[in-house]
Order: C-alpha cells, then sequence, then structure tokens
RNA sequence: GGGCGCGUAGCUCAGUGGUAGAGCACACCCUUCACACGGGUGGGGUCGCAGGUUCAAACCCUGCCGCGCCCACCA
C-alpha cells in the first residue's frame, strides 16, 4: 500500500499504467478456453489524427471490451488501420507540390514510394494518440487495408466476386471528380443547393418551319446535345416527333424524340437531351438507340471543353472550363437571337464530398459491383433479427437505402490503393485473376496489359471483420471470433462502411459479420454546430486530456451518450468528471488514513451493522443498474449508475457516516465497498481505478483483469429502511437549522415525541452518526416540556429542537405552514382521486392500493405538522 | 417529394401512463480533522401548441408550429 499524494494528477499515471499492461499483455491475456467476445474498431485512417469523434467511437468500444474481458471472456478487440485511397493521396500529392514536385512527372512507383515514406513518417500519430485513451485494442495484431495478407484478401475477394458475376466493367455515366479526375461513387457525392440561373433557348427546326424552346440550367452541356426529346402524349408538339432541328451552336442535326422523361408540366414541355453529360439524359439516350459509346463527349478528364466525335465544336470553345464554355454559349446563344429567357433558380448542384468541387456525370469504363443482389441478405438479417441494430430506429433508414441501392463503382483512377486484378490482352479480352501469373496462364502468349486503376477504399475496409481475423485462411481467430459480437460506429458511415460490411461478410462468410450494430451520432460544439476545421470550433480531444485526463473525458463522452442523439460537447462537463475523479481519489485517501486496505474477498463480506449491510446492497443495486445499463447499450445510464453511487451514495453518506464508527467490521465493508467501485468504474475510467486499485493494497492481479462483480448477496430490506429514515431524519435537521438561520457550529439538543419502538432502536443504534451529521449535542426520547423549539416529522415521530430564544417564532411558524400545506395538498388530492369509482374499480389494484397508503401517510403527516404548529403557540 | 429525429428548470439532457428528475449555472451559509476540483441548504418547469383516447397523459393517437439530419434525376 502507497500512500497517495494530496491530488490526483492523471498525467502522472496514466502512461504509466498504460505501457505496464501493454508490455504484460493484459489487453488480450491468452484464453483459449474462455467463450470468444468481439469487436473491431473502425480502421482510422493511417495517416490521421485523433479527433473527438474517434475519442467517442473508441471510448465506447472499449468500455464495452474492459467489461468483457473482466466478465472472464477471451476479449478481442481488433485494431488497425485505413490506407483511405483519396484522402491520403491528396495529402502527398500536396505535400509534394509544396516541394515543386508533380505527381505526374515523378510516376506511379516514385509517387508510391513517397506514400509508403509518408505512411511510416505519420503513420504512428494516431495509434499513439489512442493509447492516450486508453484504448486497450490487441495491438499485437495490428493490421493496415494494406499489408500482404489484407490486400490478398481484397484481391481474392475482387476475383471471388467477378468469378460469381457480381462484379463487372461497364461504359456508363459516372460521378467524375475533375479535380481528383477520378471517378467517385454515389455516397461520396453531396447535393448542395447552389444559387444558378434557369435558361430557356430556342432551338431551330431544321426545315425553318419554326423552332422549340428548351430550358436548361447548364447551357454549356448543348455542345454535346444529341436530341430534343417531348412527352408522347404532348399535343403541343406531337407533330415535331420525328423532325430534324439544327443545333443553334454547333449546326448538329438531332431528332425531336418521344420519351416520358419530358415533362409537359415543366418549362415548355420540351428538353434537350445531351447523353454523355446528364444521368436522365443517358436513360433517354439509351432508350432512343443510342449506344453509350456513340454518346458524345465534350469534355477532358479536367472538364474542360474538348472536340465531340463529329467535330462540330466551334474552335474558339476548345479548352474552356465548364464556367468560362457557360459563358461562351450564352453570349453566341443571345447573339444569335437564340436566348428567349433567363430565370434566377436554386439549382440542387452534385459536389465531391472531399474535393469540394462539381462534380460532372461522365461517360467511362468502371468496374462495378452489383449491390442489389449483396444487399439482399443484408436486408434479411437485420430484419430477421440477425443483425440487433441499436437504435433502433436505424432500422428503417438501413431497409431503404438497401433496398434502393444502385451498382456500386469501385475503381478509383488513383494510385494510393489495391491495384485493380484485371489485365487486358490487345485484342481487347480481360482476364481478371489473383496475378499477373495466372491471368497470363489464360490469356496465352500474347502481351497484357494491367488495369491501371485502384479499388475504393470502402471495398476493402468491407472486408474488415473477417480479413484481419486470418481470411481467407481458415485461421482459429476467424473461427472464433467470426461473426463479431458488436459493432460500433458513427452513423455517418452506416451506408459506407457498416452496410458494406454486411453485404461482404455475408456473401463471404455465409454469416452476418456482428450480431449487433450500435450506431452513435455526431460530437458537435457546445453551441450543436458541427465541428470543423474551417469553423475554427474543433474540440482537440487530446488537448482535453492533458487538462483533465483520459478517464475524465471518456466518462463525460460516456455520459453523454444516449442512444445515438448528436452530442453537444461542453468542456465544463468534462471539467466536471475530473472533479468527480477528485473526489474518488480523496475517498481513497480518507479510507487509507483510517486503515481500510485492499479487500481481503470478492464476495461480499459478513455485516451486522445496518450501515454497512446497507451499503452492500447499495452496491448490489447497483451493480444490476449497471448489468442492465450494458446490456442494453445505454452508455448514460452506466455514468449515471456509477456516478450517482460513489459521489451521492458512498461519499456523501457512507463515509460521512462511518466517520463515527470506524470499527473492523466497517474496515472490511468499505474494503469491499470500494474495491466493487474500481471494478465497476474500471470501463469507464480504466486509469484512475487502476492507480487505486493498486495504492489500496497488495493485490495478486491488476484491475483490468480482475473479476467483473457477481451479485452474490441480497439487499436487505431492514438495513435499507433504517438508513433511508436515517437520511430524512438528518435532512429533515438540516434543512430545519439552515431555514432559521442556525449557525453551522452550534450543536443542538434533540427532544423525540411519538418515537415507535423501532424508531428508539434506531436512534439507539445510530446515535453516534446521526449527531454527527445532524450537528446534535443530545438526543433524548421525550417531548420537549418547553416551548420555542424547531419541530420536524419524520414517519410516526416529531423531532423538536429547542433554540433557547434564538429561534425566530415566525420563520418557523411560516416553515411548518408550508410542510402542512403541502403535505395537505397532496392528502387532498389523493383523497379526491380515491373518490372516484372509476379510479377504484378500473385503475389496477396496485395504484389504489399505493394511493390509499399515500393518502393515510399524507394525512398522518399534515396532522403532526398541524399539532406542531399548535405548540408553537 | 420521401424518411428519421428533436422541442421537459437559465444551459445540456434523462424520464415513455399513475403526485415532474440529473449535471452545470444561480442564491445563501460553511477554512466540520478525504476532498473548496469541497460540504450543507434552497429558488426555479402550465413538460412547443391544439384536439383526442384513458379513471389517469410529459409519456399513447391526430393535426399544427418551430428546429435539425438523411435520401431523391425535376431539365
Amino acid at each position: 500500500m502507497s500512500e497517495l499524494p494530496k491530488t490526483f494528477d492523471p498525467a502522472a499515471i496514466e502512461q504509466r499504467w498504460y505501457e505496464h499492461w501493454e508490455e504484460q499483455g493484459l489487453f488480450r491475456p491468452a484464453r483459449p478456453e474462455a467463450k470468444p467476445w468481439t469487436i473491431v474498431m473502425p480502421p482510422p485512417n493511417v495517416t490521421g489524427s485523433l479527433h473527438i469523434g474517434h475519442a467517442l467511437d473508441n471510448t465506447l468500444q472499449d468500455v464495452l471490451t474492459r467489461r468483457e474481458r473482466m466478465l472472464g471472456k477471451d476479449a478481442l478487440w481488433v485494431v488497425g488501420t485505413d490506407h483511405a485511397g483519396i484522402a491520403t493521396q491528396m495529402v502527398v500529392e500536396r505535400n509534394l507540390e509544396s516541394q515543386g514536385i508533380k505527381r505526374a512527372e515523378i510516376g506511379r512507383e516514385a509517387f508510391l514510394e513517397h506514400v509508403w515514406e509518408w505512411k511510416a513518417q505519420s503513420g504512428g500519430a494516431i495509434t499513439r494518440q489512442l493509447r492516450r485513451l486508453g484504448a486497450s485494442c490487441d495491438w499485437a495484431h495490428e493490421r493496415f487495408t494494406m499489408d500482404e495478407g489484407f490486400s490478398r484478401a481484397v484481391i481474392h475477394v475482387f476475383v471471388e466476386l467477378y468469378k460469381r458475376g457480381l462484379l463487372y466493367r461497364d461504359k456508363r455515366l459516372v460521378n467524375w471528380d475533375p479535380k481528383f479526375q477520378s471517378a467517385i461513387s454515389d455516397l461520396e457525392v453531396e447535393t448542395r443547393d447552389v444559387e444558378g440561373k434557369f435558361w430557356t433557348l430556342s432551338y431551330p427546326l431544321a426545315d425553318g418551319s419554326g423552332a422549340i424552346q428548351v430550358a436548361t440550367t447548364r447551357p454549356e452541356t448543348m455542345l454535346a446535345d444529341m436530341a430534343v426529346a417531348v412527352h408522347p402524349d404532348d399535343e403541343r408538339y406531337r407533330a415535331l416527333i420525328g423532325k430534324n432541328i439544327r443545333h443553334p451552336i454547333t449546326g448538329r442535326l438531332i431528332p425531336v424524340i418521344a420519351d416520358e422523361h419530358a415533362d409537359p408540366e415543366l418549362g415548355s414541355g420540351a428538353v434537350k437531351i445531351t447523353p454523355g453529360h446528364d444521368f436522365n439524359d443517358f436513360e433517354v439516350g439509351k432508350r432512343a438507340g443510342f449506344k453509350p459509346a456513340e454518346m458524345l463527349n465534350m469534355f477532358d478528364a479536367q472538364a474542360f471543353v474538348v472536340q465531340t466525335e463529329d467535330g462540330l465544336v466551334p474552335q474558339d470553345l476548345l479548352g474552356l472550363s465548364r464556367e468560362e464554355a457557360r459563358t461562351a454559349v450564352i453570349k453566341r446563344l443571345e447573339e444569335e437571337g437564340a436566348l428567349v429567357g433567363v430565370e434566377h433558380r436554386v439549382i440542387p448542384t452534385p459536389f465531391g464530398d472531399r474535393s469540394g468541387v462539381v462534380i460532372e456525370p461522365w461517360l467511362t469504363d468502371q468496374w462495378y459491383v452489383d449491390a442489389a443482389k449483396l444487399a439482399l441478405p443484408a436486408l434479411q438479417a437485420a430484419k430477421r433479427g440477425d443483425i440487433r441494430i441499436v437504435p433502433e430506429t436505424w432500422k428503417k433508414t438501413w431497409f431503404n437505402w438497401l433496398e434502393n441501392i444502385q451498382p456500386w463503382c469501385v475503381s478509383r483512377q488513383l494510385w494510393w490503393g489495391h491495384r485493380i486484378p484485371a489485365w487486358y490482352a490487345e485484342d481487347g479480352r480481360v482476364f481478371v485473376a489473383e496475378s499477373e501469373a495466372e491471368a497470363r496462364a489464360e490469356a496465352g502468349d500474347q502481351p497484357l496489359r494491367q488495369d491501371e486503376d485502384v479499388l475504393d477504399t470502402w471495398f476493402s475496409s468491407a472486408l474488415w471483420p473477417f480479413a484481419t481475423l486470418g481470411w481467407p485462411e481458415e485461421t482459429e481467430d476467424l473461427r472464433r471470433h467470426y461473426p463479431n459480437d458488436v459493432l460500433i460506429s458513427g452513423f455517418d458511415i452506416l451506408f459506407f462502411w457498416d452496410a458494406r460490411m454486411a453485404m461482404q461478410g455475408i456473401e463471404f462468410m455465409g454469416e452476418v459479420p456482428w450480431k449487433t450494430l450500435y450506431l452513435h451520432g455526431l460530437v458537435r460544439d457546445a453551441q450543436g454546430q458541427k465541428m470543423s476545421k474551417s469553423k475554427g470550433n474543433t474540440v482537440d480531444p487530446l488537448g482535453l486530456i492533458d487538462k483533465y485526463g483520459a478517464d475524465a473525458l471518456r466518462f463525460t463522452l460516456a455520459a453523454m451518450e444516449s442512444q445515438g442523439r448528436d452530442i453537444k460537447l461542453d468542456e465544463k462537463r468534462v471539467e466536471g468528471y475530473r472533479n468527480f475523479a477528485t473526489k474518488l481519489w480523496n475517498a481513497a485517501r480518507f479510507l487509507q488514513m483510517n486503515g481500510v486496505g485492499a479487500s481481503e474477498s470478492i464476495a461480499a463480506p459478513i455485516a451486522e451493522q445496518p450501515v454497512n449491510r446497507w451499503i452492500i446492497g447499495e452496491v448490489v443495486e447497483t451493480l444490476a443498474r449497471l448489468d442492465r445499463a450494458f446490456d442494453e447499450l445505454r452508455y448514460d445510464e452506466m455514468a449515471d449508475a456509477i456516478y450517482h453511487f460513489v459521489w451521492g451514495t458512498f461519499c456523501d453518506w457512507y463515509v460521512e457516516l462511518i466517520k463515527s464508527a470506524f470499527d473492523d467490521e466497517t474496515r472490511r465493508v468499505a474494503a469491499w465497498a470500494f474495491d466493487q467501485i474500481l471494478v465497476m468504474l474500471h470501463p469507464l475510467m480504466p486509469f484512475i481505478t487502476e492507480e487505486l486499485w493498486h495504492a489500496m493494497g497488495e493485490r495478486p492481479y491488476d484491475l483490468i483483469v480482475a473479476k467483473w462483480p457477481e451479485p452474490e448477496v441480497q439487499v436487505d430490506p431492514h438495513a435499507k429502511r433504517e438508513l433511508d429514515w436515517l437520511v430524512r431524519l438528518v435532512g429533515e435537521v438540516r434543512s430545519a437549522r439552515t431555514e432559521l438561520n442556525v449557525p453551522p457550529s452550534a450543536r443542538l439538543h434533540l427532544f423525540v415525541g411519538d418515537a415507535s419502538e423501532e424508531t428508539a432502536l434506531r436512534l439507539d443504534r445510530n446515535h453516534a452518526m446521526i449527531s454527527r451529521l445532524a450537528r446534535l449535542e443530545s438526543i433524548q426520547l421525550s417531548p420537549f416540556p418547553g416551548q420555542g423549539a424547531a419541530q420536524v416529522v419524520v414517519d410516526e415521530a416529531t423531532y423538536s429542537l429547542p433554540l433557547e430564544g434564538i429561534i425566530d417564532i415566525a420563520a418557523e411558524r411560516d416553515r411548518l405552514e408550508k410542510g402542512a400545506a403541502a403535505a395537505e395538498k397532496e392528502r387532498d388530492s389523493l383523497s379526491q382521486r380515491l373518490a372516484n369509482p372509476n379510479f377504484t374499480e378500473r385503475a389496477k389494484p396496485e395504484a389504489v392500493e399505493k394511493a390509499r397508503f399515500d393518502r393515510d401517510s399524507k394525512a398522518a403527516e399534515a396532522e403532526r405538522l398541524r399539532a406542531a404548529l399548535e405548540r408553537l403557540g
């Protein structure tokens, strides 16, 4: 046992304990016989740094993991990092550019070397930061989405999906990011409203018989127009269907076609069709018989105007950006008198979520996963309950998304990532294989060229729950730890990651990846604003850890985590829980000073004294609350249960009470109860609890691997009632003292009237404690004979506190009057209810019974208070 | 246009059918021998609005108002 310093300094203990746990292998002690329990950490970006969202996510995971470990299970928390294709490539590219190095100039291999170098340099940051938070993951088996084994799994999945017909190459419109010059998936597109214009243009009929008006928000794409569509039922245009239009700028002859896409209600009812640059028009174009390969394209990869296949784009427009082209096109139309009208309008516009530039629908060859086929089992799994989704409200979102899922574009025109295992022969044939050798074996003797593209980062991270366990090898870990027990993630990656994991997990493992999916909200600032670097309102979790300790931050995040709601983080809360840690620290100091050490037994000690029997019962009840909160994944409830027990029950009452009676029994019970606190609090506050665990005495093992309590003892109802009475009595006396302005230092005599035998016994048993807490000089079992006393009523008895002339009679009368009136009001309202036959006949008998009991006790209390008023004179 | 959620004490949030809760903030008192990062006592809410169901509604139902998020191709 070591003596504790006066104040708790988290910085002094956190690193020491973390290193100890890790060095001793305590995050995953060998437990081959134990029941496995598994969770995988959403892999953070390898070159990223810990933000408050990570802190929340990983706190929630660590809390569960630590408890499961204490429950004796083989608790495995898989940890690793993600190569984060676009994000990482972007950072490295920017770094190189600041040194004047261009990616395109140095080439693929040299660039990748730079990325690996950057990974080596900055890749450890986030894992070091996770350690500071106290994350007890299995570092010994840390993974990376581009490590050798994982990459093998990724390639294997690609090839398998291809063989199963679930993955294919296709030419169609994709969301093209002109900044990254890569395709991105639907999910990476963010639609934002932008102030724009809505132009109405006049397209002349080729035969000179008139013109059709069309409207557009993107006039520049008219350079690739291939038709004008009208609704087949639209009488106004029926005669024009099949006629040609001479395009006002290119002179291209384009047909007027009939298609239901044209909405007669909108604009003129006629719409220009640009299949190569608009998703709707692409479909219309296909219906009109255009093959994707024939669709006109007028942009290069950076969205600058290029010549169309038919060579009809005027020379002066070539090389312009989208914005310049728009201006130029409008100017020309104006000059030709083809511009009919302009109105201002809010245009929903697609942006790349990372690049922030406007996304261009662009015609390219890409690899697609048949997501609809993979989604079906994931959908059913949640419907059947094989995946329990918490909070349940997300179920509907899950269904809705999976039911309407579109093909998933998985190829990216990047260099950093898993290169697509497809090889092209000169004759155009494609060979998908796990290695070039295999492809060559299939292709025979001819030159092969590997696909230049890499896979979407999420394609690989979707395999996280099983590829980290050794798949496709049939390892022991895989057998024991798949499916995982829980997945904890922010709802912002529900589609990106969670749903894809479910899809891939079921496809390749035949089972859901996890039994429970817990979704938490976003961490916002104290004003409820989304945190962002540009707004400058981010909260640095490491700064908070420096200032208040990791335990305080963890406790705050858990306490504020309530059923997936967003968290408004206020530093005051962190401060408050730091204070809580200090409170616990000082309770430990107090116990130490009074000869309380480590408990000799795990089982609750035998106790005679009510105060000790009571606190044992309170531990048992707190444990039950805590276990329930864990079952329901209610982190706020976990925090609330332990916080109120430690501060409100243990420190405020038990410790205060036992100050007057430190005997051996009390020492044993206090030691046991405090040990239970350390165990129960450990998942939330691992550092301080481990420190105190050892500070309290010699231990055969560390707290991190201590046994989670099992409720072996019963609550003693007698002790509970007795202490409840004691707390109320002390409270009443304190309240009277304060309200009558009795100096805190004054010690009063207490006279007790109408005490039952039980009350007399209780007063006798707890004499010292009551006197101490209520600051009494004496307690006498007889009514106060004189006048001028403050009086309080607790149950059947009336207690008088003579104040020898210092009492303010008027104040005391007010106080008693207020109490009596309150009791009478409640009595009357209950009487009224009981007088209603509808209530007594239809309400549940227990409710009626309770109402009667409450009415009677309120009536009695009112009577006693009235009597006290009488006595006051 | 669809879907989800929120509106309870000054602030942040629990509470989901039986007499309104917590933390912080606020007021007053206290250098009581673990702790002022503390102790004691107290003030403060017609539970967004309006209907309905029920013996009984903050809680269930309907509508409305306000706020937020997600999904969706209105040219």
